[in-house]
DNA sequence: ACATTATTACGATTAAGTTCGTAACTCAGA
DNA sequence: TCTGAGTTACGAACTTAATCGTAATAATGT
């Protein structure tokens, strides 16, 4: 049976790479691997074959015009961190998006953490 | 190099466990896979051998006084939330905490829900 | 046309996770 | 003591993820 698209949940090493995809937009693999590179020491056919795979998975959508294919990001990062977050609260939160919430802003030790969490609740009061 | 204990992440089928651990406090393979059974068909030895594995990664301790080994998880509930969600947070929130809180509570389409989350922020203006 | 270079495609390897069958062990009751 | 039921230990099979080397392909400039 087909995996239903919103299932498909990118790997620890695939959504390093959409994260890139979100912040450069469309890339060839060159362009990917050399952001890689500066994190990491990870090699070209590497970043190539997971990209491949994720284009298998539908996690990116590949532009073959040019000998360089370019790759994007197939869903957009907040759709993303959206599905993560619901698959974190059912599998470690009882299904509670509050519960996560709490536990998530006992977390955050910053002021202006709290401050940015603050001004969003304020905005939700309307 | 051993791995830091806070480093380890549980997988799946490990966090299963546990939840039936913190719910349930320490117990036997037979007890735990009792409550397994109830939603999925994983067989007897399964569980025990992921407990065997968790117990080498110190996810649970484990009471050998008895034939039946008693488990229990090494880590609280509490402790093992944060650390997904900090996990989370750096994987895909850019390490912004207030960037998942916005996203989950975007997610969250229960009122009541919203409620608990409002009070929290009250009490976390005192 | 040819050689060079950049790129993609393919396949092999390794490691981790999940599953379970079978063997070995332990203990209580006949 | 012996047998059987319950338990743990072990290891095999299978899957997915991550890695990279090498082959095949495509474009470029001489």
């Amino acid at each position: 049976m087909a995996r239903d698209k919103s299932a498909v949940k990118p790997t620890e090493a695939e959504l390093t790479l959409l994260n890139i995809l979100w912040q450069m937009g469309p890339s060839t693999v060159r362009q990917i691997h050399e952001v890689v590179s500066t994190t990491q020491k990870t090699g070209y056919t590497t970043v190539l074959k997971i990209l491949q795979i994720m284009h298998e998975k539908a996690l990116v959508i590949r532009d073959e015009t040019n000998r360089a294919h370019v790759y994007a990001a197939a869903n957009s990062e907040t759709h993303t961190q959206s599905s993560l977050i619901k698959d974190l609260i059912s599998k470690a939160f009882g299904g509670s998006t509050s519960k996560l919430v709490i536990r998530a802003i006992d977390e955050s030790t910053s002021a202006e953490e709290i401050n940015d969490i603050r001004q969003l609740l304020n905005s939700l009061e309307k």
